[in-house]
DNA sequence: AAGTTTCATGTAAACGATTACATAGGGACG
DNA sequence: CGTCCCTATGTAATCGTTTACATGAAACTT
């Protein structure tokens, strides 16, 4: 029953090499294609023996399982999304990393959307999502998609697993994964205080961001902590990025009752802003003590070498894939992951004298 | 003919708002499946009042086409695969976003694969390509994947459209989008030579690496311009990375007759480097002048300011992107793109006391 | 020894699109 | 007015899996 030619074995002669298909290997292992999807799949639901044929006829015909087949029969893609606001920010790399690493060990793929603030991209992933092309989402972007269209007849869209990371989404009921930003930033600022800093500026990121609103809260009670007053002037706007360092750095040393201090909330700000104040021919730390937020790789290389936060960034990655992971499985998962961070001294920031 | 409730409509009433199917669609606008078909993949084939229905009908249903049945059918996925051999790496971010770009405008999604050296990725993902998940791939790995198994009835893998970034992989006909390296490197030694320099160190990249090759290749021809001997003793071995800069500056402190220039052949080594000459009590640029290779972000507010060579990264990503697009379109291709660099003067490298 | 589970397997119906082929209607042309 | 061609559409096969259901044999129960 399986030596004479069927129907689809006149084209053999052809020269494409075609892809093989299930029923090639199940016809050479003399078994059925569902045995071979379970032997696959649920091996302990095949006899050793039968087993042991598949295994034979998959290695001789080269077989790999056709993914869209798979996936439009068992809604299963195997791919996740990773939602983030600039792929080319630094920060994001080493997150990146670990949020591969683990999706790769559990078979799952990455595809990544660089929003890059524009709607229409958001709205383009959101229609990705809702075509079923991936299982589940990482979201580091601090909001959800723009929901469904509306109109009458529309039902409602299915929504899949989301895990927010780095930017909580208070609104949403999903796992949140994240460092307690608040604490964090306070504990710098009380840093700064022991020291015998009493003028400390603040860089703030942008407006409204989560981050910064965490931040900024821990910046005020540290300061109350310290007994510090709160002065608004000396809190610089910034969004994160080495151009608004730069630009705070220019108002900084513009003003004429230098603050002897400042925290800037991330990194790259920090580094930025020490570009400008050395121009300005002042010196760090000695002319103002500059602390940073995240612990990128080159705040320990600056000039001075930075004293900052250190955010487990891979870490981060890998809870939050493996916190969907865990939904995508139907396993429970954990509702809310804090991390912990690490006051990171190094040389930009030093006693008041 | 379609007012009777034929088989579907029943469980009509249930809960679960199912996503709309193609037929949903047809039913509605009254037209059959193909026509729904054509009216979003050739709506010139469609006549206008078809069209118009039809398009009523998507907005009202939310259709969304399935991917996966599209993919089984089409054997289309609009999906690229971008392999790279460091996520990490600061480098890659920016390309990374020239290419989601120009991907995304094309319609094309990205997955992003990092290698992280480990063949058993590798391996992986050449299945992967293999399985038809993507329609092509970009390569920043310098290599092509270790291709089908043998064995006897193996056919040979069909291989999917390819593109090459950064990393030429000479062997391999595919179209190659890369900078000039070696003229580059060329033209740094020429610089630090021009300025009075005559013992130049070069930092290399890893051994065996073709942008190593050619960016050693490059420091050669510009010592032999400059008339400038070449020697061995003046090569302290890199791999790109920051930790690989931080060991370099730790050999070069111990020389006994130092370098006055040190050429490092990327920006992150530059950076590290800088680092450990600053904390052996040496200055840059007075005691040593140090350039670089990329002009990474941070290469401009590096303290000294880090001369260097600008590579058009973000281009660089886009034009890999469009080459490959017209590779998956069957249109004709560029065989090799060399974009230009430009030589960047800052402040880490000055004249030769 | 008859009835009940369990196990290993096969059969065939989905999954939701695309597209080759068929068909019908309407000019254009001689 | 018959033939031919073009346009717009419909019918139904196909893509390659997974999986609900059916089946028969073997292993336990009582």
């Amino acid at each position: 029953m399986d030596d004479i030619g069927q129907k689809d074995e006149p084209e053999q002669s052809g020269f494409s090499a075609r892809a093989a298909r299930i029923q090639d290997v199940a016809k050479l292992a003399d078994v059925s294609t569902a045995t071979v999807s379970r032997a696959l799949a649920t091996p302990e639901r095949v006899s050793l023996e039968a087993r042991a044929r598949v295994q034979e006829a998959i290695a001789k015909t080269g077989y790999v399982p056709n993914p869209a087949a798979r996936t439009l029969r068992s809604q299963k893609t195997y791919m996740v999304l990773v939602v983030l606001p600039d792929l080319a920010n630094t920060f994001f790399s080493k997150i990146l990393r670990g949020i591969e690493e683990t999706l790769f060990e559990a078979g799952y793929g990455m595809i990544i959307s660089d929003l890059d603030g524009s709607p229409e991209k958001e709205a383009h992933f959101a229609a990705f999502t809702a075509a079923g092309r991936v299982d589940g989402a990482i979201l580091l972007n601090g909001h959800l998609f723009g929901q469904s269209r509306d109109g009458e007849g529309s039902p409602a869209r299915l929504s899949i697993p989301l895990v927010a990371l780095c930017e909580a989404i208070p609104s949403a009921d999903i796992p949140q994964i994240e460092i307690d930003n608040r604490a964090a930033a306070s504990r710098m600022t009380q840093h700064l205080a022991a020291l015998g800093h009493k003028r400390i500026a603040y860089v703030s990121g942008p407006a409204g961001n989560i981050l910064e609103r965490e931040r900024f809260q821990g910046f005020k009670d540290g300061l109350e902590r310290a007994d510090l007053p709160y002065d608004p002037a000396l809190v610089i706007p910034g969004d994160y990025t080495i151009e608004a360092g730069v630009r705070a750095g220019q108002i900084l040393v513009a003003q004429t009752t230098r603050p002897t201090a400042v925290f800037c909330t991330s990194d790259q700000m920090a580094i930025g802003l020490m570009r400008t104040v050395f121009s300005a021919g002042l010196k760090v730390p000695d002319d103002i003590s500059v602390a940073g937020f995240d612990d990128i790789e080159f705040a320990a290389v600056a000039e001075p070498s930075l004293t900052t936060i250190h955010q487990p960034r891979r870490e981060l990655g890998q809870a939050a894939a493996s916190a969907l992971i865990d939904l995508l499985q139907g396993r429970p998962s954990p509702k809310r992951i804090r991390l912990e961070t690490d006051l990171v001294i190094r040389d930009s920031v030093v006693p008041l004298r």
